[in-house]
DNA sequence: GATCCTTGCAAATTATTTTCGTGATAAGTT
DNA sequence: AACTTATCACGAAAATAATTTGCAAGGATC
């Protein structure tokens, strides 16, 4: 799809001369996407042609495509490839980590069904009850930005971190109600006992998990929120960062799928632009 | 600085067929960036010099320059320039929120003050005792992640979200206490009062919130974090992405003040890969 | 009516791609 | 082991395409 990714599985079947083009993209990056095919094959002590030829090998279709997805991708994936920052020095650390929160919005945007989403949506939209459930440092915090979300347009909501409490709301929930879970592993067995639960009694249950977890198979509808987990394990911000955004668009189509929110919205707005001198209360608009 | 502000400032000098060069780029963009000179000229009805031309015009040295200043800028600011969603299309929902989210790390990076990040991490990895503050939806969620991040290293923190508690803390805060406040806005008075009683006994006290804000002005240290108002007021999740980032580069920096930080964290990720079927706890790791 | 700006044409320049041939390496054959 | 033969990487040069420059014509403005 992008270059990096293709040179990066490309990289041991290059020949040598084409490992050095690839060196100077890597290292010298801004020098190659300014550099014309002369100047970037004279610097790679090779001719034209081979690099036009690695521009095909790396499935552009011309130099100029190949430049033209060089500096589209570059600014979110150069160091993408720099597994870790370089230095302890703060700017080498602050876009280190602003890279990568791009790069999980990047794929999270890439890799998100919609039609999931939009499911989710209708159902969260129509319900009795909804409950947000998560775990976690992560989790706990993605459950309370739903009810924070979700309250507003009229719903009632409510956020548990607690398993045990978890399990005794999915143990009363009826069938017109919904729980909303988050696992960013996937498998958070208490999560997946309350789904099980909940779901004897026709409980419509949601999950913003990985794909194929143990979570996301006890789920009725699975947002699958795939990232490249060796890049975030370490590092949970980014990923959630991406859970965030998720949420942000999900909660978004709820409010569009209820007639009043936009009423409500609205009004919260004006009062918003009329009156600004409150504290951080007054950003309760959306 | 990039095409598009220039482009937006240049929009009214530009003469009819340049007007109509621009307006491709707005709209047809997919095409700009992939078009050759002679393509877009046709598609602009013009000819080719008058393309070259208007690409000096937007301060670029020549076409293929042009295109990959294009190229570039265009992933981050391609939908800056239409302020709203156009529609209720799920993706057209997806698309505009990721976007405000990646213009909102965008911006983080660019005017971030890393002297004061920096300045701030020595103070809190030194500090006996630390304090996170903040109230609403928004600083509350940062207040807690000061803390979930912060208490891994070893140190001393506790989150409030209560004026009234906070109130109390500051009163009883030591000189060698450190104060971290979050205030989206800038005006949350109460938290002004905190900080300014804090001070009097000598506490440090560290803002996260606009610049030159009610805020900002009471504390010793100030984190800006301006965004661009008129497109996060109503949209604080995005925002809010670019608070929690600069809290991840504020902790990051945090643990590289602190030595043993770094053994802590190293057990904690080597237990993480020897361990992993556990729940969502797991990703405490960093 | 003079001047300035915009624009296109055609030529010159430059960049890119294709074609073709050489040399190297590897695999099969005598 | 020595000799084909196939395959591939690579560069030189030619062909092609793209880009820029110089210049002149057409319009607008004063």
């Amino acid at each position: 799809m992008d270059i990096f990714s293709t040179l990066q599985e490309e990289k041991a079947r290059l020949s040598p001369s084409e490992t050095r083009i690839a060196d100077i993209l890597l290292n010298d990056f801004e020098f190659a996407v300014n550099a014309s095919i002369i100047e970037l094959a004279e610097k790679a002590d090779v001719s034209p042609p081979t690099v036009t030829r690695f521009c095909r090998r790396v499935g552009c279709e011309s130099f100029s495509d190949f430049k033209v997805q060089l500096a589209r991708t570059a600014y979110v994936g150069m160091r993408y490839l720099r597994p870790e920052p370089k230095s302890r020095d703060p700017g080498d650390v602050a876009q280190d980590i602003i890279t990568k929160a791009q790069n999980a919005l990047f794929l999270l945007h890439r890799s998100l069904d919609l039609a999931a989403i939009e499911q989710a949506a209708e159902k969260i939209a129509k319900a009795g009850m909804i409950y947000a459930f998560g775990s976690g440092g992560n989790s706990s915090m993605i459950a309370s930005e739903l009810q924070n979300r979700l309250f507003r347009f009229g719903l009632h909501v409510t956020a548990s971190s607690d398993h045990g409490m978890q399990l005794m709301l999915a143990a009363a929930a009826k069938s017109t109600h919904v729980i909303v879970g988050s696992s960013f592993s996937g498998r958070n067995t208490e999560l997946v006992r309350s789904f099980t639960l909940a779901r004897e009694t026709g409980v419509t249950t949601i999950a913003l998990t990985q794909a194929d977890s143990l979570v996301a198979k006890a789920a009725d509808i699975v947002i699958p929120i795939d990232l490249a987990e060796g890049n975030n394990i370490f590092r949970p911000t980014s990923t959630r960062i991406a859970y965030l955004a998720a949420v942000d668009i999900l909660a978004s189509l709820v409010a569009y799928n209820i007639p009043q929110a936009a009423v409500t919205l609205r009004r919260i707005k004006q009062q918003l632009v009329a009156h600004r001198d409150g504290d951080d209360r007054q950003l309760l608009g959306d």
